[in-house]
DNA sequence: TGACAGATACACAAATTTGAATAAAAACTT
DNA sequence: AAGTTTTTATTCAAATTTGTGTATCTGTCA
């Protein structure tokens, strides 16, 4: 989809590169947290933008790697969705949602379970997010990724602040 | 992909339905905010489950149409896939997460309007899904359908927060 | 009544995503 | 140095998603 677009030409942006090392960067910048980043996205949408002119292929002999290289096009490309990625509300796919929606049809006893369930691992996905923060996520991402960790961070928080109330609400038969 | 499974699932749980009015429900439910509920999807998902006896084709002559009930596999497989939809806490796609990826690529002016104008939509779409859940969604969702409304709320106020402070950091220099 | 907008109902090609498989090169082990 | 594991790098079939196209039915207003 658009997003994947984006985020391809946005790695070339600095310079070439082959699909393993696109997919590593991506990886680094903890873009699978967020995205559909698996390895067939990836050669695909990189094979389809080259098709279109928007990434030109680089060949390098060795062992059949192929470098991208982004295009003058493929840059006006990445400007233009990048800008409707700010401008542009686009929904936000949870699958927690479709959890929700059928509270109705998990005994109360398994709810509550699986809230409670839920609640300890979102506190240790929390922390684990909040220590990759202070470690300034190491390697060699820009600092403003950080940015992304944080927002995935609040998100996380939203769903656990929403379970944390619900709990209580199901054991005083207020839900479902 | 699985989140669409369940949900198909789950709307046959209480009688057959044909294809266009399982899509119906499922916007009504405003599932069209956080799943991928094209009639593409809808209509290939019903018949793959039916080619694989989770749901059961029953003819209706007229006009064509279609209606899919579900069996005591598809309700199991409902139960399963539900219960690894609450336990498992699965990765949010956020298109908006690429655009905070590549922040530092627009002119600091580019980024300060995007955020400002971002910002007022999402005031405004907290606003309407806070009178949508007054509204008690009108017609003919169950109650806790309110609750989808409320964590969709508590996702958009997640990310306001961060522009807000983000549109004064990038004021000050601090960011990216 | 007949014409026309809108709602109902589905189908389909093209694009994308998934998940797993493959194979060569590099690193490690004994 | 031969064997084993790990990392690198890509490919592919199958599943899913998107976006649009088509046909039928229903209400309604002149």
């Amino acid at each position: 989809m658009s997003s994947t677009r984006v985020l391809l030409l946005g790695v070339l942006l600095d310079g070439p590169l082959h699909g393993y090392e696109v997919r590593r960067r991506l990886e680094m910048w903890g873009a699978d947290a967020w995205a559909n980043v698996a390895y067939g996205s990836i050669y695909h949408g990189l094979g389809k933008m080259a098709d279109e002119g928007l990434l030109h292929r680089v060949e390098e002999g060795k062992g059949g790697r192929t470098l991208y290289e982004i295009t003058e096009a493929g840059r006006a490309e990445f400007l233009a969705r990048l800008m409707s990625h700010w401008w542009e509300i686009k929904p936000i796919v949870d699958p927690f949602q479709v959890a929700l929606t059928f509270m109705d049809r998990l005994s109360p006893a398994d709810l509550t379970a699986a809230m409670k369930a839920r609640a300890v691992q979102l506190r240790a996905a929390i922390e684990m997010l909040g220590r990759a923060i202070e470690a300034k996520r190491g390697h060699g991402a820009p600092r403003h990724i950080d940015e992304t960790l944080r927002l995935n961070a609040a998100q996380l928080q939203a769903q656990l602040t929403w379970i944390e109330d619900a709990v209580g609400r199901v054991g005083r038969g207020e839900l479902p």
